[in-house]
Parts: C-alpha cells; structure tokens; sequence
DNA sequence: CCCTTCTCCGTACGTCGTACGGCACGAGTG
DNA sequence: CACTCGTGCCGTACGACGTACGGAGAAGGG
C-alpha cells in the first residue's frame, strides 16, 4: 500500500490541479482527452456518496467515467491527490451566506451547523479528513475565510480566532464521526438487539457487572433508555454544541469587557 | 478489503477473547498452542509503535511471533478483532489514579491528560478509533468507569455526566488527531519550508491572494509566526483545553447553583 | 512528410486479507 | 495399548488493491 500523502515527487502537482495550472494553454500535442479532471473528480464523488470511500477504487472509477484504469493516471498523480481534490471540491461548494449583523453565538452556530450538514450528507468523509490534512486548494481557502469572517467583532485576536476556529470545528468532526461509526454499527450488525444482548448474555454479565463497574452500567443504562438507542446524536449534538459555545464564550465576553484583565 | 467490523459471522467471538471465555478449559484435543493471544496483542502493539499502523499486517504478526501467516487465525477470527483486542489491552493499561478530593477541574484536566498521554504515546490509535468505535472489552469499561467517577459530585445527571465525558474526550482525539497529521506532514516532506515555497510560488500566489482571502492570509501569516511551526500543538491544547472546561463549567456551575434555574 | 509528444490501455508486480484443504499431533476411548 | 478424531499448524491460492512499465495510435509542429 502506498502512503496517504500529498505532492510527493514533483513539487505538488495537486496545488496545480486544485488552482486550475494558470500555465496551462488548451494547446497540447497528442489527442483529444477524452474526460476531464473535474468529471472524475464528480464520479469519484458520486461513488464515495452511493457505496462508501471503499467504494471508490481506481479501476471502479475508470469504469465509471469510461476508460480504462491506467487512464486516470494521465489526470491524476495518485489516489491522494484524487482524495484532495474531492474534498476541496466539496469546500468549495459550500453555501457561504453573508454573517451580516447575527450575534456571534449565531455565526458559530451557522458555521457549525453548515459543517455538520456537509459531514452528514458526505459520512465518508470523516474518514478521508482522518488520513490527511486537507490541502491548500481553493474551497479551503474560502471557506477557512468565510469561516473566520465569523469570528469578526469577537474581540478575539488572529492567532486565538484562529484556535477558537479549531477548536469548534473539532467538535463538528468530532461528534459527526461518532455518529457515522453508530449508524454503521446499527445498520449493519443484520442482528436485534435482543438477539444480540440473548447471544452474548454470559460474556456481557461479566462486562455489565454492576460491582465492578457501577457508574458504567448505570450511567449506560441511563443514556441508554433515555433515548431510544445506545446514542442519541441528536443529544449529543445540543449538548456539545452549547458547551463549545459557552466554552468560547468565557473567552469573548472577557474580550469584550477587558477591565476584568 | 474487507469490512472492518466487530463480530460479524458467530455472535461475536470477540466478546468471548476480550474477556478471556470462561467456559474455555485448558483442556484441548491437538497439539499445545505455541503462542497465546496475548502474545500476539503484544506484538501487534510492538509493530503499531515501531512502525507505524501499516505495519501490522498479519504476515509480519505472524512472522514476529513465530508462525505461519495462517495460524494467527487460529487465535484471532481476523484483523478487525486484532485491532479491537489491541486498543482495550491499551485502555486496560492506562493508569487510574484516584481522584481523592481533587477539584473537578483538576479530575477533569487529569482525564483529558491521561487520553492525550495514550494517544502520543500510540499515535496510530487516531487512525484505528476513527475507523470502528472500540468493542466492550474489560479496558474500555475499566476506562469508562474511572473516568465517569472524576465526575462524582459535579452535580451532573447520568446523561449529561455522560455526554460531558464524550465531549471531552472528543476534544482529545480532536486535538491529538491534528498534532499527529501535522507531525507527519513537517516530517516526511523531505523538504524545507523554503524549498516548498519556492517550488510551488506561481500556484501560491494565488492561494495567498489577501485581496481574495484577507483574513485568512492574515491569520495564517500571524498564526505561523506566532509560533514555530504553521501550527503549535501546545497552544491548541492549552486553548482547547481551557475552553473544553470553560464550557463544561456554565453547566457545572449553573447545577452547583440552582437558583438559576 | 516525418517526428515529436501526448493519450490511452493491456499486462504485470507486489501487497494485502483470508478461504481452503492437507498434515501431524495427542488426549479420549476401546 | 491401538485407534480415533478434534484440533493446531501451514502451504497454496484467490481476488482485491494501487500503480510501474512499455507499446500503440493520434494529432500538432518542423
């Protein structure tokens, strides 16, 4: 297996591709291409939606657009480039609505909002971000701008804007992964959970022992039957949410009013 | 490739390996076994840390312990119930001081430290958790247990006591996710910070464009300045830390002080 | 016109996880 | 004691994967 990482060999090809290589002239030599970076860059991403990012083999994309496997080749270096520019395409084509004169509670919770509809929509990719930093294409770039623009009246200077950014966007990712790994989890074990619970009763009376673990069983009883599976996304959701903005909260307000320094 | 779930086929064997099956007597048929699981966890650990997750493929699992590739599943029904047995023999391991009268910021802080330890101590253990959420293995509740208890009388409720504990610990991965795919990017660039600059300057231009982009090349200039590198892991966890808490505090606090409500 | 250069692709290599079936061991049974 | 048969071990092989390599053919430039 080859590594997961960006522009190696020849110095970054992938920031020519993702910048659309000003240098080059529709002029070449040979024939005609027969597809285009961006139609891969579609089917690639309409594979990962459809059957999973296992989905999207080299062979099964060729086949998708048409050519043969080897041909992909002569769009893109490898298959981590293809992987970055799938994601930077999906940046790019984030809504970016004006922030206008919203409380700052509210841009947040747009921003956070906005990434959790792209995490749920693309589950794949809280698996792809887990490989590789995405790169510096042009959907990074506007939407860390526009992301920032958020942070704008705050009263938070460049670098902790910049960390409260991170920060709020790891909890997204955070939280969207774990859903994503429990919907799986749900989808397919093809098995109830009575069935399983009856299967496995001697092993898990050894792991649900009330002595040995006693805020474990009750506190996974609890969240377990306060909603209706083992993990409610919904919940963690609010939750996380409004400790992460309460969290940048302390920091802003003390921003706003600097006497307490 | 194959799936990597927990426990498909037979009602999850796994189960029965996490917690040592009771109802396994020493006494068998054939030939004496020549290694036992729990060398093999080792070894596989070993590999993981030596080398890096890729490296543990079974052939060099079995290769290190001294068998035939095939034999290892004589042991273990396949790779994703190595993994599974790999990260609770790490979660059994963790240290599990008592939190004595300790504030509940100090617990707290000790919990996020404890996770972030692990998790520089095994960098890879990013890349297997985001793959397929641990199993139920005496680890993980042992885990789950004590750091439930840093949480004894925050004044939290079962669920929020829980969804505090996911939220912290989602910073961590968060966090430590980000610091090891930064570490890899500066270390196998095989080329200076320069060099790269050089090389890419026509396509970075237009990436660092502050006409297009103004905050964002601002705050990333200020952001890379401030310190070393283009990201600091300790200020992002001091900063994550602190907000992670700040957050957790306005619910803590508002319980401790009912009269809010 | 030829020649260069580019696209496309068939074949093949090395790697992975693992299914299958044979072999050899040794405890239980007669 | 001999036999049996459940069991651990392993050699071989299959079907994936990413991709290196080299050849065939198409189009623009001299």
């Amino acid at each position: 297996m080859t590594e997961r990482e960006t522009g190696r060999g020849e110095p970054s090809r992938t920031l020519a591709l993702l910048w659309g290589d000003p240098s080059a002239g529709p002029r070449r030599k040979g024939p005609g291409r027969s597809v285009s970076v961006e139609q891969l860059v579609t089917s690639a991403l309409a594979l990962a939606d459809e059957q999973g990012l296992a989905a999207v083999t080299m062979r099964a994309l060729a086949e998708r657009v048409g050519v043969s496997a080897m041909s992909v080749y002569t769009y893109v270096p490898g298959k981590a480039e293809l992987l970055d520019l799938m994601v930077d395409a999906l940046y790019l084509a984030m809504p970016r609505p004006a922030w206008r004169s919203r409380s700052w509670r509210s841009r947040l919770t747009g921003v956070a909002e906005a990434n959790r509809d792209l995490l749920l929509a693309h589950p794949w990719l809280t698996e792809v971000a887990a490989l590789s930093r995405p790169p510096l294409g042009p959907g990074l770039m506007a939407k860390y701008e526009h992301e920032l623009a958020a942070f704008d009246g705050t009263g938070l200077d460049d670098v902790d804007a910049d960390a409260a950014l991170t920060f709020l966007l790891g909890f997204v990712q955070s939280h969207c992964r774990a859903a994503h790994d429990a919907a799986r989890a749900t989808t397919d074990s093809a098995m109830s959970d009575a069935e399983w619970w009856a299967a496995n009763q001697p092993v898990l009376e050894r792991a649900f022992d009330p002595e040995a673990y006693p805020r474990a069983v009750r506190i996974g009883a609890a969240a377990g039957e306060a909603q209706g599976a083992a993990w409610s996304a919904g919940h963690a959701w609010e939750f996380g949410l409004a400790r992460t903005l309460d969290g940048l909260a302390a920091l802003i307000d003390a921003q706003a009013a600097p006497e307490s320094r």
